[in-house]
DNA sequence: CGATCATTTGACACCGGTCAAGTTTTGTGG
DNA sequence: CCACAAAACTTGACCGGTGTCAAATGATCG
């Protein structure tokens, strides 16, 4: 038995564990006796490419990255997900990625025909797949076509809730216009989901310290001193 | 009132347009009173990003290319979709790219407060979705890790029915492995798409010419001479 | 406090972008 | 069917941004 499964039969700490954005009833789906909810560390693997995909996941705490690896070792995270995400998700028999969490993360396991079968299940899925098909677009446009100076000025930006949208309402009151940002990946994982090298990420963010836009408080703590300053290195203004 | 509209409305050629892939009564949705279908010519935009987002496209013949701008003019194709995709699908109250259609097309609309409703719609859309993100991983894995010429052959194999794939069956017989694709796609949308310049697909394409993978017929008539060498070049093995 | 791992920095090479011609293909009108 | 113009594509020369390889520095954890 894996030790994330025992976690949580051990488990007697109260944290709840139910989604706290369920809409239209869709949380009635967790009473179903065939849904397990489990712990994971940091860096744990939750399927490989490859596998039977007979379950999907529902992320109810932390952070998952989805990666895709060349023969050769080279290695794409094409995603990165966040709480309420779904993932494992398919058209076909096996998954198409690697799944692994980024921080400790509260997991819940679905059997997949359960959900194919239940309406408020299916549109809760549908929901989470237009908006990681958003997240696709965009990042597809990142990859294609920016700088690695605007891909690492908008990956940070990603943190910072509420500005560099569409609609970004500028900085909230007067003068300062900061913020700090937590860091869940490596540089490494930065540099493979960006499409970048590991030297490049570092002396990308080097270069935005010398020019004080941002500041390095912890090597995964990262102040952005002007928000809109760095917003305008994104190439999405 | 748009061509591709009067197009339909007029016309009384009896070429049949319900989807041949029909699953699971999905084509009854067809009959609503709501549901229209349109021809549309070869560049002509089905909807602009920020466009409100109240319809939904399913298309039944031709191709469409979804695409991402940035202020600058830099392009990003981000899908190119065939028969029976479905696009326009959002989380959100606006289009997030771009359709273009590629070629002649014809494609049913559907008002998008039906298809929610619609359970039959529902799963088909779903599974649309699946089948497209599927792509997107793949998509990203090329952007983000590939070179040029890895770019390119992964796209021409993109053409090559049954070849390719993860359990690719090899040759069909003995002896020559050729085959013939007809590209819908400029040199600058497959640029765009590629995440490269027009120059460097040229340049790829004409490399590939000289070391004989690949013989142009018309510029847009390839035959692959040798598909499994040119599956090599992809760098998926 | 030392070992290990992650990150940063430097020197250099090369892939792919940019700019600027050519060349081929397509479309139009006579 | 031909002549011409416009568009699409190809090719060449050059350069700059990133990757590669190697070493130094910094963080983490026993």
């Amino acid at each position: 038995m894996a030790y994330s499964e025992r976690g949580l039969a051990a488990g007697g700490n109260a944290r709840p564990i139910v989604s706290p954005t369920s809409d239209e009833g869709w949380t009635d789906y967790a009473r179903s006796p065939r849904v397990k909810t489990n712990r994971y560390e940091p860096h744990q693997v939750v399927f490989y490419e490859g596998d039977q995909a007979d379950r999907i996941y529902e992320l109810l705490e932390g952070a998952v990255m989805l990666y895709k690896l060349l023969p050769d070792g080279r290695r794409q995270v094409v995603e990165v997900l966040g709480a309420n995400d779904m993932f494992g998700l398919l058209a076909s028999r096996a998954y198409d990625c690697n799944a692994e969490t980024l921080t400790p993360c509260v997991i819940r396991v679905l059997d997949r025909k359960d959900a194919e079968t239940t309406p408020a299940a299916q549109r809760h899925i549908t929901r989470c797949l237009l908006a990681q098909m958003e997240s696709m677009h965009e990042h597809a446009v990142l990859l294609g076509r920016k700088s690695a100076f605007e891909r690492v000025s908008s990956f940070l930006m990603r943190f910072v809730p509420g500005r560099g949208i569409a609609d970004c309402r500028g900085p909230a009151g007067a003068g300062r216009d900061d913020a700090l940002i937590v860091l869940t990946m490596t540089r490494q994982e930065i540099a493979d989901y960006l499409g970048l090298t590991i030297e490049t990420v570092s002396r990308v963010i080097s270069d935005l310290k010398r020019r004080g836009l941002i500041a390095i408080e912890k090597q995964d703590r990262i102040r952005i001193n002007n928000v809109c300053g760095m917003c305008h290195q994104t190439g999405a203004h």
